[in-house]
RNA sequence: GGCGCGGUAGCCAAGUGGUAAGGCCGAGCUCUGCAAAAGCUCUAUACGUCGGUUCGAUUCCGACCCGCGCCUCCA
């Protein structure tokens, strides 16, 4: 092992450090998206950090094996493909080729195994059975089928609620009664693992041992982590809002349904503001991976925005913090090209660098590493890039060579995602016809060196949102985004 | 009410019991018809408030103020 990788455990609620129990592989599931609209960046946050853990687990020598799940059965998918008039496999298709298209583009590995709900039916209700079997949960009048939490003692570990209170969990936030008690269930704390049919489920149920239905949500995924990584596995990863109930409910299913311990290590990643807010759709700042590109930003500098802060701290996303992502990038890969050019190595050999086998001596660049293996603290880790570029310039190359520093970078940077001289990642913009009539006769005008009428037709262009960048031999119009 | 998080320079954001990384912005210069881009250089006595512990606290403890999250299907 390189060197030790330590991480906040939720359940502990302290630093632990990470190490594969079956000493081969370290094995971890993600709650992944659930598939009826493109995802937001918020849930890329969770998926970018997950990414740098995947990543890092990887440098430091664990073989991590990645598991993340896709939602493709639970209301919303059934409501948007009834509302499109397609089946539910060829909608939730639909979204998550889409999903797969952002994250190839946020520069995201491919998990080892994308299982999809729908395909897990079996396991999901083999495991329903057990917890039936075992007096942990019980069928409902109407064929629904729910966990007993009264029956197990543990429920709330992971959030610290102690039973009492989920039990008196009777108001929400808002401070409004919550009756969600209308189905037949014995407490409003059980949750259900089988939803019977309902009419408005149209043609999306499956057969039961309890007649026709849908799994509940919770189930899919103990079912499906227990598939592929066992009975009990290393680290289970997502977003600080599935803490409670979700994860508080795979962990009653799975070690009710077996009576082994879940999962050893709890990682849980904060939440996303925009523009100093909650994201939310009624404050339109929700916004997707399209909506970022639309406004002539790489996906590049989105990853680099989104992971830039501690994955335990909420992170404010703004315009402009991915404007300032952009210019931190151009000055990344030009430090980064003013070395590679000392080295007499090429931007092609760079990127050969970042793949294993991956450095144990980081050079300038070891502060940057302990902020990667001290709880994935990437603020650090960048801070220590830039001061480590420093030191380079300084002609401070630490004990290696400049390869083996530039190698460090590679690999620190690998570990982020991060993927210097991209390219085609320029969407290309059309510039109205109008617009660039304009544009040509200023630069007539230019020739003419008639510059009062050049500067007057740049400042119109200007006003209507483009910008004249002349070059020797022409001129470029760049879209002024926000 | 329960559980939990945070308040560091204009903005973002690390971190430490002995006076604080980094990025952005900004400024100057070079270049340039102008502008932009690009390059070079530079910059900041910033740690919510009030107490306590300590030789010493931004860092530990307490109180308070402010902001935020979760509390049944939202990453």
């Amino acid at each position: 092992m390189a060197s030790e990788l330590i991480l906040y455990d939720t359940m502990t609620r302290s630093v632990q450090p990470l190490w594969a129990e079956d000493g081969e592989n370290f094995r971890f599931y993600c709650c992944g998206p659930t598939a009826y609209a493109p995802a937001h960046i918020g849930n890329f946050r969770a998926f970018l950090v997950q990414d740098v853990l995947r990543r890092t687990l990887e440098i430091v020598g664990l073989n991590p094996i990645h598991v993340r799940n896709l939602t493709d059965v639970d209301d919303k998918t059934i409501r948007g493909a009834q509302s499109e008039g397609k089946n539910l496999r060829a909608f939730t298709r639909h979204w998550i080729e889409h999903f797969q298209r952002d994250a190839k583009a946020l520069n995201m590995l491919v998990p080892h195994r994308e299982p999809r709900a729908t395909d897990h039916m079996e396991q999901q209700i083999e495991l329903a059975s057990r917890l039936i079997e075992k007096g942990l949960a019980y069928v409902a009048g109407d064929g629904s089928v729910y966990f007993n939490v009264s029956a197990y003692p543990e429920y709330g570990k992971l959030s610290r609620l102690r039973e009492r209170e989920i039990a008196t969990q009777k108001t929400t936030s808002a401070g409004r009664r919550n009756d969600a008690d209308e189905y037949d269930r014995e407490s409003v704390a059980d949750f259900a693992l089988w939803k019977s049919r309902k009419p408005e489920d149209g043609d999306n149920f499956w057969d039961s041992p309890w007649g026709p239905g849908r799994p509940g949500w919770h189930l899919e995924c103990s079912a499906m982590s227990r598939h592929y990584l066992g009975d009990g596995f290393d680290l289970h990863a997502g977003g600080i809002d599935l803490c409670f109930p979700h994860h508080e409910n795979e962990i009653a299913q799975c070690e009710g349904a077996t009576g082994k311990p879940f999962v050893r290590h709890w990682f849980h990643n904060a939440h996303l503001m925009v523009e100093g807010r909650k994201m939310s759709k009624s404050l339109g700042n929700l916004y997707t991976l399209a909506d970022l590109t639309g406004k002539g930003y790489s996906p590049m500098e989105v990853r680099y925005a989104l992971i830039s802060g501690h994955y335990r701290q909420p992170l404010n996303f703004t315009l402009a913090s991915l404007q300032s992502s952009r210019s931190a990038l151009k000055k990344l890969e030009k430090a980064t090209e003013t070395h590679l050019d000392a080295g007499g190595m090429s931007k092609e050999d760079f990127k050969a660098l970042a793949a294993p086998p991956f450095p144990t001596e980081w050079g300038p660049f070891e502060e940057a590493w302990r902020g990667l293996a001290n709880d994935l603290n990437v603020s650090r880790a960048i801070g220590g890039i830039f001061t480590g570029l420093a030191q380079l310039d300084e002609g401070n190359k630490g004990t290696g060579t400049l390869e083996n520093a530039l190698k460090a970078l590679a690999g620190i940077l690998y570990a982020l995602g991060i993927e210097l001289y991209r390219k085609g990642e320029e969407t290309p913009v059309t510039v109205p016809e109008e617009l660039q009539s304009l544009a040509r006769e200023r630069w007539q005008a230019k020739q003419e060196k008639d510059w009062a009428k050049a500067d007057l037709l740049r400042k119109r262009l200007q006003a209507n949102g483009w910008q004249v960048r002349d070059r020797k031999d022409g001129y470029d119009l760049i879209s002024i985004s926000t």
